[in-house]
DNA sequence: AGCGCTTTTGCAACAAAGCTGCATAAGTGT
DNA sequence: ACACTTATGCAGCTTTGTTGCAAAAGCGCT
């Protein structure tokens, strides 16, 4: 990990208005280092150095508040999260980019420059968000 | 329940080459009288007689591969799922409709008259699936 | 209706995911 | 360096999901 990047994790946080420790930079920078979306598990096997549980847990939601990163819909058992490029902030996510499961190598991937359509709803329905996965094979295996 | 819809799922078993039985017809007899989707704890609550855990497990299993539910992804804990209304049959789900979560009620329902627009992904990417799940305030909480 | 074969169910036991309360440790501003 | 606030780790618990195996139920045939 450059200094470059230590520096931008840092002033990352301080903009986010989160005191900056050990465990929230180690998990920010497995994600700048990481492609795809992590899940739950991928941070105490990736990280050398093994978290708490309950600590990943309660950073990531704090991630999540903040509008650092997001998390991705997905239909087996565990949820997945990948960082905010958008301009997110607290309570304010506009990642409007669609996600790609790939079913060869199970890697989930935000395909930023993937705008996710206008959906047109029935009458009477608000919307506020919407969430598009994609699943198939990636670029990578076929 | 009615007779009518007792022998139209009879019939739905038959038809995917399934036995009938006890807990197989009872889980059906429940997603047709639920209008949204049902997370797996529902079946145990829902159903006046409760069902051994892993045989609604189970049970779900084998309709997702028959082609008669769906699954609807989630960014909480747990997979929902809806009835197939559409064609779909053994490994060949053409459920192409836009699903809708109420962040009032909590309520996921299939919006079976929205379709899902098409997405244009990147070179190199193959697509077999689409999953659109908006969030937002249902018809029924304005 | 009864018989044998196959499929389904229920139980026990386990594994993974996720949450809560509370005491200790670490970060922050002065 | 100190006091104050916030974050972490631990213990213990709940929920969700899985596996192996024996008993029960469903099905086809006579
Ligand atoms: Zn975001
Ligand atoms: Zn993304
Ligand atoms: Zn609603
Ligand atoms: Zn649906």
């Amino acid at each position: 990990m450059s200094n470059k990047n230590k520096a931008s994790i840092t002033e990352l946080l301080r903009a986010s208005k989160l005191s900056i420790t050990d465990t929230r930079v180690k998990i920010l920078e497995l994600f700048m280092n990481t492609n795809g979306a992590l899940e739950h598990s991928s941070f105490e096997k990736l990280a050398g150095q093994s978290f708490d549980r309950v600590t990943v847990y309660r950073t990531l939601q704090t991630f999540l508040d903040k509008g650092i990163i997001h998390s991705i819909p997905t239909t087996d058992t565990s949820i997945r999260y990948a960082l905010c490029k958008s301009d997110c902030s607290e309570h304010d996510h506009h990642d409007h980019h669609v996600h790609f499961k790939c079913e060869e190598c199970g890697a989930t991937t935000c395909l930023e420059d993937t705008d996710v359509p206008e959906i047109h709803l029935p009458k009477g329905y608000a919307m506020h968000n919407v969430d598009v996965v994609v699943s198939g094979v990636c670029n990578q295996c076929r």
